[in-house]
DNA sequence: TAGATTGTTAATCGATTAACAATC
DNA sequence: TAGATTGTTAATCGATTAACAATC
């Protein structure tokens, strides 16, 4: 298979799919249809087989796709067939509630490295980590080849704690905080920020009382 | 202004078009462009300027917008230009760093209500608020005209609460479970799972060492 | 005025869908 | 076999962009 372009949109996609698939294993099935996918993730049927089908041909006519297959061909596609180490970088209460978080592993990455500024809070553990000082964040983020860092710390600190990020080699960054980053071309940045969230569903509903 | 269809993908940007101008406000800006807008969010100017004139007129040829009525007018369009009381089901460690939050005053949103249903947290103060107890739940959230939720509960359970919520009167539900909830049409549903996010991220990347 | 920027149009670009031959 | 479902094509649909007259 030669990797042409594929629209981000289709990546986007492809871990709806993957978590969707990862249900329907738990329930005990061996087979689905994109049209049972398409159901459950609201989804046309023929945006999924047209999706998967940029990547190979992974179904068989009548029968439908083999889910752990499936599954299997998501993940090396994705590049999460491997555990991939998270820095993560503030540790407040959202931060810890990450790092307490069970959810990733199993889905491709492992907080590995806590790090925080506040020196009440450097050393601390929190599960099996210590809370390490920002002073050495470059340093140690580039010595353990990580690539990958969530950010949570307060808004005003983001930018800065991305730039460092950047110069530490760091390659994707997750951003909690309500800003839009400035990095370099290349590098991959996402954000969650639950208000965008809400104001985004609020536009459709009646104005309260 | 009538209002005919506006795209969803629309709607979807208008909120970060608010909190970019929100930044620049804070920054002691007074009037702002279509470009610097959109040179600060990566979005076209073009875009920008296509996507508010679905609404209005906002801006002067040769000055840009007015950065505070502009602001006025997209809280008023979107509908925040009040305080949304919301509902917060399950608190666990994501549930009481969400309750802690001080980002959602001041956008438009207030949490004032938190539920569980298990007895070692019911009865718990968490902030300024009592945890209720998850079977009063749809009584409550009703008798209070409550109409957006953000769910926070294990992924198992998420369903069996959604439903609950759209019998309450829940028009709008923030899933963090990492679950597609299935509810009746007109009910939104947005979706935070920040391990989708990594997922779409590290397919850019080389495969770790 | 001269420079800047809007709102809007038309053209381009890209994404989604309907349909169906192939085939399990 | 008959029924089901894929992969793929062509058509449709919708979103983005380039360009510019209007005008502050």
């Amino acid at each position: 298979m030669v990797r042409t372009d594929i629209p981000d949109i289709v990546i986007g996609r492809l871990p709806l799919y993957l978590r969707a698939l990862n249900r329907l294993q738990q329930e005990n099935l061996a087979f689905t249809s994109s049209h049972v996918l398409g159901q459950r993730l609201g989804i046309s049927s023929a945006q999924i087989r047209k999706d998967l089908s940029l990547f190979g041909e992974f179904g068989k006519q009548g029968t439908g796709y083999h889910i752990s297959t499936l599954i299997a061909e998501l993940q090396r596609i994705l590049h999460t067939d491997c555990e991939w180490q998270v820095a993560l970088i503030g540790v407040g209460d959202l931060g810890r509630a990450l790092a307490h978080y069970k959810g990733f592993v199993n889905r491709g990455f492992r907080i590995t490295h806590l790090f925080d500024n506040d020196p009440a809070k450097i050393g601390q553990r929190i599960g099996e980590f210590e809370v390490l000082d920002a002073a050495v964040m470059e340093k140690t983020i580039r010595e353990a080849c990580i690539k990958v860092a969530m950010l949570s710390t307060p808004g005003d600190e983001a930018q800065d704690v991305a730039d460092i990020l950047v110069q530490a080699g760091i390659q994707a960054i997750l951003n909690y905080a309500p800003i839009t980053l400035l990095v370099p071309d290349g590098i991959c940045v996402q954000y969650i920020d639950p208000v965008i969230h809400l104001q985004r569903m609020v536009y459709y509903l009646d104005l309260p009382v």
